[in-house]
DNA sequence: TTCAATGGTAAGTGTATTCTTACCGTAAGT
DNA sequence: ACTTACGGTAAGAATACACTTACCATTGAA
């Protein structure tokens, strides 16, 4: 499953139903994590990996800022 | 809100209940996210920086294993 | 222009999650 | 010993979440 799929060949890797696809995907796409297009009479999904770049970003800036200082600071170093 | 705190304080911090951040506490307690010492009448709990070191270190395979090549390959890289 | 294929959306349902209320136990002060 | 402060736990209520069924719109083929 790597690449571009399509809505009804992602609904029958899963044991859930095709709206509950689409509704995934909605989310997913709001979210950038995914990006369509129209392909004939179906639709046709692909990760969008910026999205997921963000997504690293914003974890590392957790991680950097907050959370290792924090972690010298109690262990007093 | 920086170092230990009393359950008392963090509840006072948050627009719900006392035992619902109890409940919170004992959640982040059992998956070692933070630990508590008893002092007086009062518990204080404080942030376990290893807890997190390790939520990193799997985000760190995920990000690296996955998605950097998956990446590099939608680029055409 | 009719039919089949594909997928999005709305409305409702079941279940999981998260909260509140009520209660109990323990520690410290008087 | 009595009382107050503090917090954990149980049970039930409220809310959020992920799913299904039913329906509609669009595209391409006959």
């Amino acid at each position: 499953m790597k690449g571009p799929v399509s809505v009804g060949t992602l609904s029958g890797a899963f044991p859930i139903s095709r709206p509950a696809i689409s509704q995934h995907l909605r989310i997913l796409k709001d979210a950038r994590l995914v990006s369509d297009t129209a392909a004939g009479t179906r639709r046709v999904y692909q990760l969008n990996p910026e999205g997921f770049e963000s997504v690293r970003a914003y974890l590392d800036r957790f991680w950097g800022n907050s959370l290792h200082s924090f972690k010298k600071k109690v262990e007093g170093k």
